[in-house]
DNA sequence: CAAGTTCTTGACCATCCAGTCCAGAATGGG
DNA sequence: CCCATTCTGGACTGGATGGTCAAGAACTTG
């Protein structure tokens, strides 16, 4: 259970930012995987006591939920600020956002790969909180690709027959897929070239 | 260290079947991912005593390596079995292959999806091995679908200029997009219009 | 400034779990 | 038929780890 509320008004104030330490624990998460990660590291790392920690989020279940909510908003936010835009250059956006997961997904030496993807293979099977992020954070990337597609099709960019959200789901599922290959350690170009033929197969008018 | 070499002769003879005991040990490493899965539960699981198998393959790690390695040879005999054959019905295979794992991953009630995907998300950053074999079993993947998409070419069912490894790269990123998103309990619908939007979009002659 | 409240720290606890070990069982060779 | 060898089962261990707690610090209110 959470114990301290932080209801505004409180007598000793907090020490820490809430949504600093959640990126901090995100990283631990990240790196090793739920199961793998320490508490103790995490609290080494945020510079907080165990106590303050458990105070503020409960346990370690509902620190990685929180720390997972957190980073896929954030991976929403991402994609909407990459997509959003005018009808004249949507195709080049979503170009050009398909070709940035490829060569961020590359160059991520680590291969520690998304939290998203990692998060949600590890625990879809456990944890129903995880898959219920998992599927809200797809739906909302979904429905952002689609709509730029749909933009596209207003350009004339894309042809004005097909239907934007099987578009969006291929490319969805293409964006997921670079991903995980990508965590195989699959080369750079391998990853590029999926990503380019996946434009180009894109119906044009 | 594997102290127990079974090398043909020996005095008391292994009272279980090596290969089973992987089977086995696959179910449980899947269904919860390598760091909650118990080497006590396997024991269990296998009815063998720790002994026995930290005796045959070492410790927990090695028996992972081994029973990941199985799966994965596993897989891409399976994918061969479905994509071989002669070039008139490739393009059938192919689409019917595709169809079949966007169903198969629907119909995964448990979300525990693919070791393979599961595996490589939660290891790949912490252990080469993973990497390697997954890195090996998606090219073995990848060259099987070339190898089908030559065929359907060769037959007249996909237009000839396009080239082979770059529609391979495609597909197995959707396979591997299917995969990732039905963990997140994607509806089958959903699932399923990703791949026949995907074999839609396969340039025609 | 006293009282009341909430946060912080880190030692502590109870449990869990990978890996070890050994006594005994099963087998083949001599 | 006995001995050397290898496997089996399960009790045991040492260390790690999630979570608790109590004493004290920091702040608000009256």
């Amino acid at each position: 259970m959470v114990k301290n509320l932080y209801r505004g008004a409180m007598a000793r104030p907090r020490s820490f930012d809430e949504d600093e330490v959640l990126r901090v624990a995100t990283d631990q998460f990240w790196a090793t995987g739920y199961a793998a990660a320490r508490v103790d590291d995490i609290a080494a790392a945020t510079g907080l006591g165990k106590g303050s920690l458990y105070g503020a989020f409960g346990d370690k279940r509902h620190l990685f939920l929180r720390a997972f909510d957190v980073h896929c908003a954030g991976l929403v936010e991402g994609v909407r600020r990459a997509l959003d835009g005018p009808d004249a250059s949507a195709f080049e956006r979503l170009r050009a956002h398909v070709l940035a997961v490829a060569d961020a997904t590359a160059s991520d030496v680590s291969l520690r790969g998304c939290l998203l993807a990692k998060g949600t293979a590890e625990l879809s099977g456990q944890d129903p909180a995880v898959v219920a992020t998992a599927r809200r954070t797809f739906a909302a990337i979904d429905e952002l690709i689609a709509s730029c597609v749909a933009g596209a099709q207003r350009a004339g960019d894309i042809d004005p027959d097909a239907d934007p959200a099987r578009l969006a789901g291929l490319l969805l599922a293409v964006l997921r897929g670079i991903e995980a290959l990508g965590k195989a350690d699959t080369s750079p170009d391998s990853l590029r070239t999926i990503a380019e033929t996946a434009l180009a197969v894109l119906p044009r008018p």
